[in-house]
DNA sequence: CGCTACTTTCAGAAATTTGTGAAGTTAAGG
DNA sequence: CCTTAACTTCACAAATTTCTGAAAGTAGCG
């Protein structure tokens, strides 16, 4: 029969998930070619691809990848880890950890705080606009504590309903 | 003496701290113009600003007033308020409720949603990528009835803090 | 009604961002 | 070591985004 082994995936369908994914990415503000690249992982077999399957899927050239996985390497989307042998790279989304780097934003939320802490004083504590800020600092102080417990809470539930492996 | 009543805020502090928070916000994705007219905003007494006092503030012309404003309206960090009388208009940052709209990126957290379920239907449930994907998609949804709960939380910690008025 | 004070829209100039090809770098394997 | 298969960097072209000035709405107020 033509009826082919494991067929599983017509590229159509993949690529059609992947940019309408990426696109979502791209509204919230992730660059284009990342968003992309981060799309094609999430709906591998494996989570991983090798550079140049990125770039015959996407159709983009090697340095649009490897500007793109640096991209995704920083913000810890995405980590590289070298084929064993040949000096061919690989690319890879960690499951359950991607989605937890989205809540992680750290450094983000770091600086975020530090600038308000800084207006909080140039302002002065006790002027209405210092107030303002004194609690928009508060909140996210707050917030960065919260996260963590949902985190924790979320490994509970995913285990339970995905098996506990 | 030549001191003066109510200085408060010399214009140069302010501008330090709304052009820093403002690349803060910058890095995070937000448009340049609105990140500014937004930290203008938290940074002024009243939370409130005409449209001629951010042009004069920040430089820029009244279309560039008026096509960031409409942006920051769009994701509610601002409200807009007609002066009774004058067509003049004012624009809004509700203290307490900016940061509540961070959390609350129903709109967006949504299409992903729907993003990742046409993922996981048209790559296939019982697949790897379709099983990441269906993962991924429960994250959000717990993540989602969380939210809600964790900013009732804070307010709660927040009346503490500041005074329950 | 029409004048005037604002705001919005629009077309285009300027700046920025993005992606490419080509040269450069690194390391595997003979 | 030298060759070669990758990945990365760089300079530039193209596309996109951002802001402006000017024209066009809109609604108070005489």
């Amino acid at each position: 029969m033509t009826e082919p082994k494991a067929v599983e995936r017509d590229p159509e369908s993949v690529s059609r998930f992947v940019e309408h994914f990426a696109a979502q990415l791209v509204e919230a503000g992730v660059p284009r070619m990342p968003a992309r690249i981060f799309g094609a992982l999430l709906a591998s077999d494996t989570g991983t691809l090798t550079s140049a399957e990125l770039g015959e899927q996407l159709q983009i050239s090697p340095a649009a990848v490897s500007g793109a996985v640096r991209y995704l390497a920083q913000v810890h989307l995405v980590s590289r880890e070298r084929e064993p042998g040949s000096r061919r790279e690989r690319y890879r989304v960690h499951s359950n950890q991607w989605y937890e780097a989205l809540t992680n934003r750290e450094a983000l939320i770091k600086r975020w705080e530090e600038a308000l802490r800084e207006g909080v004083t140039s302002l002065g504590a006790d002027t209405p606009a210092g107030m303002r800020l004194a609690e928009t600092l508060a909140f996210f102080e707050f917030i960065e504590g919260e996260v963590e417990a949902m985190m924790e809470r979320w490994r509970i539930h995913r285990d339970r309903t995905f098996g506990r492996d």
